[in-house]
DNA sequence: GTACTCACG
DNA sequence: ACGTACGTGAGTACA
């Protein structure tokens, strides 16, 4: 058999793996804070270099330490790196252990570098007669490539690779591998910190290597050169030339204590691979191994179940018993359009599984699903109820939903794929959907209909196994109450919210769009007009160019990719330049053109021209919702032309009307209960306006006559910044003032206010000890990076820390709320009906003539969802469309 | 798929 | 000294 050595750089690669996956660093962090993400992509890298290049000898080399024979010749070789990230650094231990794991050596040798070993064990191999593969992330060992030595260097992220041969090294350089350390000799390299010739770089290098072969040659003949700058250099700098090239070459006789033969590969340790992957928590290596699979598949074998059918299911359903688990499969994701594809019903061990959603019509079927009596484990309940509700069969007596319980025991195990989910849980023995049904647009039932009923019961079975785990985390947690008497009956609330829908007046869309469409047509002319030229106003690459560069207007600020446009830049530029103030109108117009009239119009459901949204309950931080396809939670409000959007949100029929009712301060009353502020309270028990009282409090007044509109105005945002977690850069932004003015501010607010103080620090200190920080709901959201050595992450989590409860209980609050209105609603017989929630208001539809009772009904139950140390406030209007609601 | 911008609380 | 406000979704451009 042919020997073959592969040779990885570790220290190289872990580098290049960690930035691959460095956007995704908070989310590759391990049980015990451990960050992952190097591991997992350098995971990833070995099994992509094991099975290209199936190695018989393997070895990954590391660097020993800052200090080698390099730093003798020269201090500062390698002096201007930034020191590697803890994030990384933290790391690399963990990596050994994945070799040990993979059955590949690793090795480290004192006073050399990762390349000297890589060097010195690629010559031994070769005269051996191996044939060997190099993988790093750096260029410079390209110089040890020969007929039986390839170096692959990692391009974009690790997986990717570069093969250089001598060929690909004079195909990119035009040299012999062994001239790359004279090219860096006279380039010099500036990652290493060392110098080469001045002026000299890679393309000046080779064009002298070209002529005379190597540094040595060039000097030899310097003479014969002309006089020039660049002969000058020469002249001047041989000495460090001579260095650097010194410095660049890697050594191939380093006195490295391996034989060939050590490296043989041993083969992966799947037991001691098992252990390390959960350690990580690497869920997908882990169900990669074939210990781990054999086991999965013996399970997945074992699971039984049986096809209903038009003959079988009466007699079936009749001997269900509570309480059974049932799950109904929809392929799309919008619920309210999907097609039905199947359903699974049983419990424990035993499945019943129908592709034919007819069944469900059977009587004795429905009846079952439509009993409170017997207790129903799902997987998205509201998915569930919406789905059956559209076949006109009811679901009622749910009291285990996996994929809420899951979001309130953590909220990042969010997936809303059930095999995905599962795993997080450490529970392996159901694919995911994408593995089933593929993805994108050959997305569908596979053919072999087996598969499909088998990945059913697989989820029926699924649901059930993690029933009582999830309800112990929950009982563990003290969030039994929250799951079963807050989010499980919420979620119904919002289905019926869903379902109902909201009128749209699809005429006003259009005429608002011809409206608008008119002023665009204006401002594009003049904005076209004032650049000089035609050109795409919505790229903001096109448009930087045009300010910047064509009308040379000054740079205020830059984003990473360059020149920022948002709106504060445009502002800043309108004194000077009038194209700016066109293109912020433009903006507007065009925002609302396409997201909110051609963006609603696409969404309206032609049977009742209605809008249907869906609520997302389980996927943010806090416990708010979020509401997509479309977004009815950020209708505009703020700005007059945008406004007018909400003049097509119309009450169902002529002789009803829309109702609204929010919360006032809900955020700063939250915080004025749970820091037990005294004067914050009694600013709110007074009734007093909170952000002229903070205003007078901050800034020394007497008499709330002396409060000033500009005054009241930055008292307001303090008031927001304390909510957010303040810091004084981030308050001078948002005022423009100067950051010692906005420290000011906040150190007089502290004094003020000092409860609040009291627990911004107070809250800090709990998500520390603790890990995670709650709400008055006992709602939870853990803070990993409360520890980041990182400053900026550590900050993040900080601020989170003091905004979560606050802006958590107000969720908490109108969850609480809404499920006391829709009681009231139905306790009063009233046909008014809840549509939206965006956070701190509830919108409803109502017969004009329960509009008054509303009024006096809404503002009750929201007052007394709660009781805290401070009174609730809530206004109410009501009009003739959303946009008219008003007192 | 990511970056940018902008709508809401 | 570090570089920021907290929580979201959608449209467009561009690679």
């Amino acid at each position: 058999m042919n020997k073959h050595l592969l040779l990885v750089d570790g220290n190289s690669v872990a580098f290049r793996a960690f930035f691959a996956l460095h956007s995704q660093l908070n989310r590759f962090v391990n049980h015990d804070g451990l960050h992952t993400n190097a591991i997992y992509a350098f995971n990833t890298m070995l099994d992509v270099v094991l099975d290209q290049f199936k190695p018989t000898h393997a070895l990954v080399a590391f660097d020993a330490g800052k200090t080698t024979f390099r730093t003798e010749k020269f201090a500062d070789y390698k002096g201007q790196r930034d020191k590697t990230p803890t994030e990384l650094s933290e790391q690399l231990p963990h990596l050994r252990e994945l070799l040990v794991g993979y059955g590949i050596k690793s090795y480290e040798l004192k006073n050399y570098e990762a390349d000297d070993i890589i060097g010195t064990m690629a010559r031994q191999a070769e005269a051996a007669g191996f044939k060997v593969d190099i993988v790093t992330g750096d260029r410079d060992l390209t110089q040890l490539a020969t007929d039986q030595v390839t170096v692959n260097v990692t391009v974009k992220g690790v997986n990717t690779l570069e093969a250089y041969t001598p060929a690909h090294v004079f195909e990119k350089y035009e040299l012999e591998p062994k001239q790359i350390i004279d090219m860096k000799g006279l380039a010099g390299d500036t990652s290493d910190n060392y110098p080469g010739v001045t002026k000299v770089g890679e393309k000046t290098a080779i064009k002298l290597l070209k002529q005379f072969g190597s540094v040595e040659g060039i000097y030899d003949n310097l003479d014969s050169l002309k006089a020039s700058k660049m002969k000058e250099h020469l002249q001047a700098d041989r000495e460090q030339a001579f260095l650097s090239k010194s410095l660049a070459t890697i050594n191939t006789n380093a006195p490295v204590a391996l034989t060939l033969d050590a490296l043989v590969c041993q083969g992966k340790d799947e037991t001691k691979l098992l252990d390390f992957y959960d350690a990580m928590d690497f869920q997908s290596f882990k169900s990669k191994l074939s210990i781990v699979n054999s086991a999965v598949q013996a399970q997945q074998a074992a699971l039984k179940y049986d096809v209903l059918t038009a003959d079988n299911v009466a007699a079936i359903a009749a001997q269900l018993t509570s309480p059974v688990t049932f799950y109904l499969e929809m392929l799309a994701d919008n619920y309210h359009t999907a097609e039905s594809n199947g359903f699974v019903i049983g419990h424990q061990g035993t499945w019943y599984v129908a592709t034919d959603t007819a069944l469900l019509q059977t009587p004795a079927l429905k009846q079952l699903l439509a009993d409170s009596a017997i207790e129903k484990y799902v997987f998205d309940v509201k998915r569930t109820y919406v789905g059956l509700q559209r076949l006109g069969v009811s679901l009622a007596g749910t009291t285990f939903d996996l994929l809420l319980a899951s979001y309130l025991v953590d909220t990042n195990d969010n997936s809303n794929d059930l095999g995905k989910l599962a795993l997080l849980h450490g529970y392996q023995n159901v694919a995911t959907d994408e593995a089933v049904y593929g993805k994108g647009a050959s997305k569908g039932l596979p053919e072999d209909i087996t598969v499909f009923e088998k990945h059913l019961a697989a989820k029926a079975q699924a649901i059930s196994d993690l029933q009582p785990v999830l309800m112990k985390k929950l009982q563990d947690n003290d969030q039994l109450a929250l799951f079963t008497e807050m989010e499980l009956p919420l979620a119904l609330v919002l289905a019926d919210m869903e379902i109902a829908g909201v009128k749209i007046d699809i005429d006003k869309l259009n005429e608002l769009k011809g409206q608008f469409q008119q002023r665009l047509d204006t401002i594009i002319q003049k904005i076209y007009a004032e650049a000089g030229k035609e050109f795409n106003i919505n790229s903001s690459q096109q448009l930087g160019k045009i300010l910047f560069e064509d009308m040379k207007l000054p740079v205020i600020k830059r984003t990473k990719t360059g020149y920022s446009t948002a709106v504060g830049v445009l502002e800043a530029l309108k004194g000077i330049a009038p194209i700016a103030s066109d293109i912020l109108d433009y903006r507007g117009l065009s925002k609302l053109q396409s997201t909110y009239i051609t963006g609603l119009l696409k969404v309206v459901h032609p049977e009742d021209q209605k809008i249907h949204t869906t609520y997302l309950q389980t996927l943010t931080q806090t416990g708010r919702l979020s509401s997509i396809e479309p977004n009815l939670q950020n209708i505009p409000v703020r700005d007059q032309d945008g406004r007018q959007i909400r003049q097509a949100f119309i009450p169902r029929s002529e002789d009803w009307a829309i109702f609204a009712a929010d919360y006032s301060q809900i955020e700063l009353r939250v915080l004025a209960h749970i820091s037990g502020d005294q004067n914050l309270q009694a600013a709110f028990k007074e009734g007093l306006d909170i952000h002229a009282s903070t205003a007078m409090r901050i800034f020394g007044l007497a008499q709330p006559e002396d409060v000033t509109p500009n005054m009241r105005r930055e008292a307001k945002a303090v008031n927001f910044g304390i909510v957010y977690g303040i810091s004084d850069y981030g308050l001078s932004q948002n005022l423009g003032i100067s950051r010692a003015q906005a420290k000011t501010y906040i150190e007089n607010y502290f004094r003020e206010y000092p409860q609040v103080k009291a627990y911004t620090e107070a809250i800090v200190k709990t998500a520390r000890e603790q890990g995670y920080v709650e709400t008055l709901f006992h709602r939870r959201r853990y803070l990993p990076d409360i520890h980041a050595k990182n400053f900026n992450l550590r900050s993040f989590a900080e601020r989170t820390a003091m905004n979560t409860p606050i802006q958590g209980s107000a969720a908490d609050i109108i969850k609480v709320a809404m499920l006391h209105m829709q009681h009231a609603l139905a306790a009063e017989k009233l046909q008014a009906t809840m549509l939206l929630q965006v956070h701190d208001e509830l919108i409803f539809e109502a017969p004009k003539t329960e509009i008054p009772i509303l009024a006096q009904l809404v503002p009750e139950v929201m007052d007394a969802a709660v009781s805290l140390a401070v009174p609730m406030k809530v206004g109410t209007g009501s009009g003739a469309t959303w946009y008219n609601v008003k007192d």
